[in-house]
DNA sequence: AATGAATGAGGATTCATTCAT
DNA sequence: GATGAATGAATCCTCATTCAT
């Protein structure tokens, strides 16, 4: 019944100000954690590492789904400003998109998990966010490309792509990456995250 | 005389007999746990289905990837079996191995896994249980085929098509997965499982 | 000449005036939390409730146990106030007690509680909370009333009727305080509110 | 993923044998705490108590709930015993519940709630009990007993003296309750409880 | 004086693993 | 060999309380 500390020093609290950096810092946070630990790292982990109390995470995530997606709607935003850039490319686009796919292999647990026990929207969230990297991507996607012929077809490469993405080290994923975007005959520019300006 | 009574009032004698049969009983159970609720499905929920107690389970498997990777093992077996069969063709074994990968999506996990946390030497039995995949595939892959190029490749496109592979019916997966070898310019047989005999 | 805007545009100057009604809200949401979802309820949904943050419930008050006194003086209060209206009589008075038992059903337990870990004066409090109920009936107690026998007898007898007071819905418990009244061979008047005037 | 010693000496463990005796162990130590910190009291204290991990009490019982139930129906049965006695009569099952009522205040509350949350049929649980106390009380029930006369009565009375009963004394306790049973116009036995043979 | 984010201890709950029978 | 109860660490999650703004 009376939990903090009865009588010590508090380390601190700036007060409201500090609610967007802690989310950031939280998201910044899972994304590492998961990257290291998998999508079944504990969310103290996180909390911890993010440099907050673990009430802080569940204020801004539910649940481990919702930290979850919150990563992956990161990654989404920046395909998008990168399909959004001057002079992008669909090569380019899917370089960024390769990169992420390299970056945060845990995630494809995600997509897949129908639910088991996930009694939330998140599925529907996760099918939105799905749509949203195909919206960026069919934005440069030239009228005869291979993965224009059939709808679902350019959705159905990003999986595969992420399938073929074992290893334990980044170069591995991302030669076998390649690779896979080569067995498909698509041409893949530079694999590197989209920065701000160029 | 009176002999001993035919099926009751015998608790288990058959001792040795005993041993296969729970062995077989927990890697079906485990099949059935690991597709309904995910790899990481209690242990004791795949001891309860199996019917038999939980340090039956601890005495056939050290730990939980090694029941996945016996599940695992079962598969493969089926592909080596559906090679080795009269008149397979490439098309066939490939039914096949889309089949078990349609059946148990949760085992994309287990190959990814790069043993975070596992001391143990499962990643090297996961890369066994690959080649012997792979060479039950080359079998029957003819001289020109796609996938024969580049040594690399055949495994990386089974890879890529496990990533396709999502959805939560056996349907959608099974025409994800068609789509995934058409759009690698791959024909595949029927997508079954290997039943003994033909 | 401009006028100050009449209401928008004006966070909050009242400052004074607003202490007041903050605390009136507290009370009010605390009635309903409690009596929705027991004494245990969470500060902070009745915070919400009262649409405040959670420093003014702080403010008003030092710790659960001060809310829920709070809200039964205000019951106590009523009960004076119908004991010193005009020709108000011992029937009527045990209505408005009645009222208040079947209404909120779940501080039964905070009479009951000796303070287990309790370290402030609550008890003393609600030990002259408990002196006042009795000082109004006691007002208008005759004689020779079944419950003027013995000094006790009267403080038991509402104890006994808070005791027969369970069930689900506001009907339910009313029948059975009245059953228990009967019981006794006390007589009441109606089970109501004492509303302000008459 | 590897909770227990690594290495170390483990406590103990007596096998299957231990779990009737633990059981019990629970409910006795159940009704202690439960007798000193209110129904609230965590669960862990009780689990201490009983001398058995935590695990053991949620192995025997599903939640709080399961475990009050579990002690209310250990006086019950007591109830029952009494009121099963050679020369039982309503006077001398009436203390024994009253030695009940006045040793476990806490309980109180069980009855009160109507699940505010539970989900489960603890309240029918509940009922069933409180009909088991009513069977065995009316089975010494003269005719014309005062709380023979309307079906309700019965239980509303023992309901009625459970709220008489408060006081941080077991000695104030059975005064209060010897003081409601008389304000009801019932004469009752010694307060005590149900030991065996006499 | 009010707000509401943050802290973080505490309690609930699960489950891998051991071991007496 | 099999059983399944027991252990208890680890994780989840809640909420009382503080305090920057």
């Amino acid at each position: 019944m009376l939990h903090p500390l009865p009588d010590e020093r508090r380390p601190a609290n700036e007060g409201p100000r500090a609610a967007a950096r802690n989310r950031a810092a939280l998201i910044a946070a899972a994304r590492e954690v998961f990257a290291e630990s998998g999508l079944k790292a504990p969310l103290s982990a996180i909390a911890r590492r993010a440099g907050v109390g673990q009430g802080v995470l569940y204020r801004h995530f539910p649940d481990r789904t919702a930290v979850a997606l919150a990563v992956l709607e990161e990654n989404v935003r920046q395909i998008e400003q990168a399909a959004g850039a001057d002079g992008a490319d669909i090569a380019g686009v899917l370089g960024v998109l390769t990169w992420h796919q390299t970056e945060s292999t845990a995630f494809v647990g995600v997509l897949h998990a129908d639910g088991a026990g996930s009694h939330s929207d998140a599925p529907a969230y996760a099918r939105a966010l799905s749509q949203r990297v195909e919206r960026a991507l069919r934005r440069h996607l030239p009228e005869g490309h291979r993965l224009a012929a059939r709808p679902g077809d350019l959705m159905i490469a990003v999986g595969m792509v992420s399938g073929a993405v074992t290893g334990p080290t980044r170069e591995q994923r991302e030669r076998r990456a390649l690779a896979a975007w080569r067995l498909l005959g698509v041409e893949v520019g530079p694999v590197r995250p989209f920065e701000g300006g160029a």
